[in-house]
DNA sequence: AATTAACTGTGTACATTTAACACAAAGGGG
DNA sequence: CCCCTTTGTGTTAAATGTACACAGTTAATT
C-alpha cells in the first residue's frame, strides 16, 4: 500500500430503516430534507462514520442525537458503493434495518427547525433522495427475508401483543394474506409464544387473548 | 459534518473466502503473510479500496491480479468494524464469499516471492492473523445459509456433474449426511438441475449419470 | 332482553412434503 | 464368473402444510 495521500481514505455513512407497528400498521422512520439538493425529498436517517467509531456505535448514537431513540433492535443489511449515489462527493453507504417497538418509538425527539420526521407506511413511500428509494426497497427485501428466518419481530411486539395483530404484521410485510388459525398453530406448535393469560380490552369484538414471546431473538425457519 | 480533518476518513480493505471444490472436497484459497505482523499465519486475500472504485471493482481486481482468477461468483457478506481489528491501524473490513468451479480454479497464478496462496478444507484452517479466522467463520456461515436457499453451488460445478458430487458438496458445507434417494428426488422434482444424457467415466462403480443446472443462479428454497 | 355485527378461538379432514428404507443396475478387478 | 464398489430407482409411513366451518365473547342496536 503506497501512501499517496487521500486515494484510500473513503466517506461512510450509516443508513437506518426503522421500522415500527403504528396503529397496526407497519411503518418506517424517513427525515424530511431541508436544503438542496433534493430539498423536500425524504431520506433515511443515518451519520457519518468517524474513525474512532464502529459502525454500530455511530448508528447507535445518530439514532439517538438525531431521532431521540434508545434500544432499536439493529441488524447490518447492505453496502452500497456505486460512484454515482451521491454526484458531489464519493461516499459509501452501509444500510442496516432497525425495528423498535410502538412504546419505545413514542419516545421520538420532537421535530425542530432542522429535522423533520415521519412514520410512514411501507406500501407508501414518498418520493427520496439519492439512491434512498432503491436502500429502503432492499431493506425491506431483508426485513421479508428475516421474519422467515426468524423470530426477530419480537422486537416490535416485546410483550402482551395479540395474535391478529403479529399476523397482520407479517401480513404487511410479506405482502400475502394468511389463514387465522393455521397462523395460530404454527406459533403455538413450534413453541415461539406463550399466552400470558390476559386478553386485552377495547376491540371490537370478542377479546384476544395476549401472548408473549418466549425465547431470545435467533434464526429458524418459520414458513 | 465538519471538516476536522481526518475525522471522517476510514481506510477499507475488502476480504474474500474464495470456495471451490478440489477432488471432492471443499476448499478455500488462503494466502500465507510473509512479514511481521503475524508472518507465516494466513489471511483471507483482498485489497485495500481507493475512493474511485466500488468494493465490486476492487474486490475483482484484487482477486485477478493477486490470484490470477477470473470469473468468480461473488457476494457480499458482512460488515467488521471492530476497532481492535487491527492493533496498528483502523481498518474497516468487507468481507465477501466467492465461489469457483474447479477448471477456472485452475488458472490460479503460481506462488511468487511475495505471494504463497493454497487451498484448505473447509474442516480444517490454518492458523490466521488478525481476525481473519472469525471472518471466515462468518463466512462459511453465510455460505450454509445461501446453499439451502439458492441454488448458488451452480457456480462450483458449471456443466456435467454428477448428483454424488454436489451431494458431496452440500454435506460438507452443512457439516450433515444425506439420504442419496431423497437428495436426488429433491434436486429432479425441483427442476432445478437436467439429464445431459451422458455418464462420467473413471469411477470404481457404476457410472454416474452427469447432471448440468438449469436455471440461472437465484433465491429459492431448497432444504 | 334479544338480536346483530365484528372479531377471536378451536378442531378436523385432506393434500403435500419429508424421512426412512431395500433392492436392482453397471462397471472394474480378480 | 463372482465379488466389490458405487450409482440409480420406487415404496411406505410420518410429519407438515392447507383448506375449511362453527362456536365464543364483546359492543352496539333494536
Amino acid at each position: 500500500m503506497d501512501f499517496n495521500p487521500g486515494k484510500y481514505y473513503n466517506i461512510l455513512e450509516s443508513l437506518v430503516s426503522i421500522f415500527t407497528i403504528d396503529q397496526g400498521q407497519v411503518k418506517v422512520l424517513l427525515l424530511r430534507k431541508k436544503s438542496e439538493p433534493y430539498r423536500g425529498y425524504w431520506i433515511l436517517p443515518g451519520g457519518i462514520v468517524s474513525n474512532d467509531e464502529t459502525i454500530e456505535m455511530n448508528m447507535i448514537d445518530s439514532i439517538e442525537v438525531k431521532l431521540g431513540l434508545k434500544d432499536v433492535y439493529l441488524e447490518q443489511c447492505h453496502i452500497f458503493s456505486n460512484l454515482d449515489r451521491d454526484p458531489d462527493d464519493r461516499i459509501i453507504a452501509i444500510s442496516y434495518i432497525g425495528l423498535i417497538d410502538n412504546v419505545s418509538a413514542l419516545f421520538k425527539r420532537e421535530d425542530r427547525d432542522d429535522i423533520q420526521t415521519a412514520w410512514f407506511k411501507i406500501g407508501d413511500i414518498p418520493k427520496m433522495a439519492y439512491d434512498h428509494a432503491r436502500i429502503l426497497k432492499k431493506n425491506i427485501e431483508f426485513l421479508r427475508k428475516k421474519i422467515v428466518n426468524s423470530n426477530v419481530l419480537k422486537s416490535l411486539f416485546p410483550s402482551d401483543f395479540t395474535l391478529p395483530e403479529l399476523q397482520k404484521a407479517y401480513e404487511q410485510i410479506l405482502n400475502v394474506t394468511m389463514d387465522r388459525r393455521n397462523f395460530r398453530k404454527k406459533f403455538i406448535t413450534l413453541g415461539l409464544i406463550e399466552d400470558t393469560g390476559d386478553t386485552n380490552v377495547g376491540g371490537n369484538g370478542r377479546p384476544a387473548k395476549l401472548y408473549s414471546f418466549k425465547e431470545e431473538i435467533k434464526e429458524r425457519n418459520l414458513f
